[in-house]
RNA sequence: GAUCUCGUAGCUCAAUGGAUAGAGCGUUGGCCUCCGGAGCCAAAGGUUGCUGGUUCGACUCCAGUCGAGAUCGCCA
């Protein structure tokens, strides 16, 4: 699919390069800044260097020669300064946006760049037997919302929830619960139970030397597979995976696998061996297994006491998944805290000789404080949960609606309340550039206002409004054949469509920079454009019936892209609220 | 000490080497006989931390410097 604003990019270019006078390398044009009365631009300075030329001259006798074809999405080319600027044609273009957004639907923005191509996406990670806290929303929203983008791109995406499912902490667990009992409950609250028990006995460890080695016995009976230690590991695991579930749903996350660590113990030795081979790794004289590469800080493969690391654990992970899914990028979206660890990780393995075929990046994202911008902790007492967070969110949520829209039925008010908070949570993670730090701030990450999750519910909720009252269903296809889109030439309902030309690129945009918050952008200027369109255009009482039907079908059409973006984006959007 | 990230309006953030550095919140002032006011319009608010350099052109690239955060073999 060959999307409006690409068939223009196209057109200019060609227009461009017709003229014979700018060599195929230098015709490149870009999108001016807003404010600029131009939809697409050419900068001149190096096409005039090239010919000797001022980039003015240039600009100036290249509008004289160009001519458009009539039926163009070219409207009008002028020479400002040094730019050449070419503009939509305003009746072409609207008849264009409205039939991709038609012909799409669902998929409008979408496309098959990825041409299949697997990527695997790396995200969420909570540990095993404890609650899932604000350290893993992150990973969460913004690894999800990456794979909606590959996916809706054509990539053949492959989500793995690696689990922090093996070390140390269970002989502890395994010892505690063995003490103490089994949470006789369920969910969260189990969790909470087995975080209680991990503490109190952990606690109890420096000053009672046999809890210490009951502990340590645990650990090597789970690694040695011992049936009572591996079936109250995998009630743990089972029991985290539910909670967790929870979670995710509310989220709309969802994984295609959840390989723990504990799946790539096997691997381990055959990795350190390897390693050793090559050459790359040493074992020291305390035992320790050492690597050293250049231009990094040394790190270890094993222990002195003969025990794995993360790290061994990576390598293995990054050996399965290649010869398990073939891709061609994996994508580990972690927090910028480990950015050291994933550089030694791949230059690793890249010495190890396995990534010729595989793009590895880290996708890394800045940390999220409290309100005093304190680091968050167990230990500190400020550890906030994703499950409370996300019932704050819905609670607050909750009292808006109450107030806003009291006539709607009770599950109606909590369904909007449930969308509006959480909601609120994934926008507050996915509106800026993922590697700054967030402090907590709850006044802004729930604001209704502004630049805001609700904002954007609430715009679309004003289309299906609109689109209701006129008895047509929100995503209805509409028959185009049976009305005018020539008439949509109103500068509002220009803006709002030249806006909706961007989806396509808004989300591939997303995808090279790793960075959601472009799509999120998106959603936001077209919400905005959406609501002075709303403002000056009057719809359901337009003077002309015909007039009434192209702006329906311009409300319709924003009102799919603006869903296809929001569902990108994880964020669900009520017809009402 | 070394390495990495970030310093843009009072606050929270955009700006892919290009034109007059843009939004939201907050402040001030407007807008409903009308499709949802969770809205719309307008005003005030900037030496892009600082100093150099590269370039026709720098918030953007480079060097240095100041400030904040993070990381630096036996946790993950």
């Amino acid at each position: 699919m060959k999307y409006t604003f690409d068939r223009f990019t196209a057109e200019v270019q060609t227009l461009l390069s017709t003229t014979k006078r700018i060599p195929a390398s230098l015709l490149e044009v870009q999108v001016p800044k807003p404010g600029i009365p131009a939809d697409l631009a050419f900068p001149t300075f190096r096409a005039a260097k090239e010919l000797g030329l001022s980039p003015q001259q240039l600009a100036q006798e290249l509008v004289q020669t160009i001519q458009i074809a009539p039926n163009s999405l070219i409207g009008e080319v002028s020479a400002t300064g040094p730019f050449l600027n070419f503009s939509f044609q305003a009746e072409n273009l609207a008849e264009a946006i409205l039939n991709d957004i038609s012909l799409t639907g669902v998929k409008y923005g979408h496309s098959d760049d990825g041409q299949g191509k697997t990527i695997v996406v790396d995200y969420s990670s909570p540990n095993v037997a404890k609650r899932m806290h604000v350290g893993h929303i992150r990973s969460t929203i913004i690894g999800q919302t990456l794979a909606n983008i590959f996916r809706a791109l054509g990539y053949n995406v492959i989500c793995d929830n690696h689990l922090g499912d093996w070390g140390k902490q269970f002989g502890v667990i395994i010892a505690a619960v063995m003490r103490d009992g089994k949470p006789q409950v369920e969910g969260e609250a189990a969790l909470i139970q087995l975080e209680e028990l991990y503490t109190r006995y952990s606690n109890q460890m420096p000053q009672d030397a046999a809890l210490d080695a009951e502990a340590r016995r645990w650990s090597l009976a789970l690694e040695q597979g011992d049936p009572a230690a591996r079936e109250l590991w995998q009630w743990c695991v089972t029991t985290t995976i539910q909670a967790n579930q929870q979670n995710y749903d509310r989220l709309t996350v969802s994984f295609d696998h959840a390989y723990g660590e504990s799946f790539y113990e096997a691997m381990l030795t055959g990795v350190i061996q390897q390693t050793i081979e090559q050459n790359i790794a040493y074992r020291d004289e305390k035992g320790a297994v050492v690597v050293e590469i250049d231009g990094l800080p040394s790190f270890l493969l094993q222990r002195s006491d003969g025990g794995t690391l993360y790290l061994t654990r990576d390598v293995a992970t990054i050996i399965f998944r290649l010869q398990e899914f073939q891709p061609k990028r994996i994508l580990y979206v972690v927090g910028s805290p480990q950015e050291l660890h994933f550089r030694q990780l791949f230059a690793l393995v890249r010495k190890m000789g396995y990534t010729a075929a595989v793009d590895l990046v880290h996708v890394a994202f800045g940390t999220i404080s409290d309100t005093q911008g304190q680091p968050l902790s167990t230990r500190r007492g400020n550890m906030i949960y994703l499950e409370a967070l996300l019932n704050e969110a819905m609670a607050r949520a909750l009292a808006v609606v109450e107030q806003k829209n009291p006539a709607l039925a009770a599950e109606e008010k909590a369904a909007v309340a449930e969308a509006v908070g959480v909601g609120a949570v994934i926008y507050n993670d996915l509106y800026q550039d993922p590697k700054r730090n967030i402090t907590l701030n709850w006044e802004q990450m729930l604001s209704t206002e502004g630049n805001s999750a609700t904002y954007l519910q609430y715009s679309y909720a004003r289309c299906c409004s609109i689109l209701r009252r006129a008895e047509i269903k929100p995503t209805e296809e509409l028959d185009l054949a049976a009305i005018q889109p020539k008439l949509l030439i109103h500068p509002a309902e220009q803006q709002l469509l030249k806006k909706l030309a961007r989806l396509p690129s808004a989300i591939k945009e997303a995808s090279e920079r790793y960075a959601p918050f472009v799509i999120a952008d998106w959603c936001y200027t077209t919400a905005r454009d959406f609501g002075v369109f709303f403002e000056q255009c009057p719809v359901l009482k337009a003077e002309t019936i015909p007039l009434r039907d192209a702006r329906l079908a311009l409300v319709s059409a924003t009102a799919q892209a603006l869903k296809n973006g929001l569902t990108l984006l994880g964020i669900k959007a009520p017809e009402q609220m």
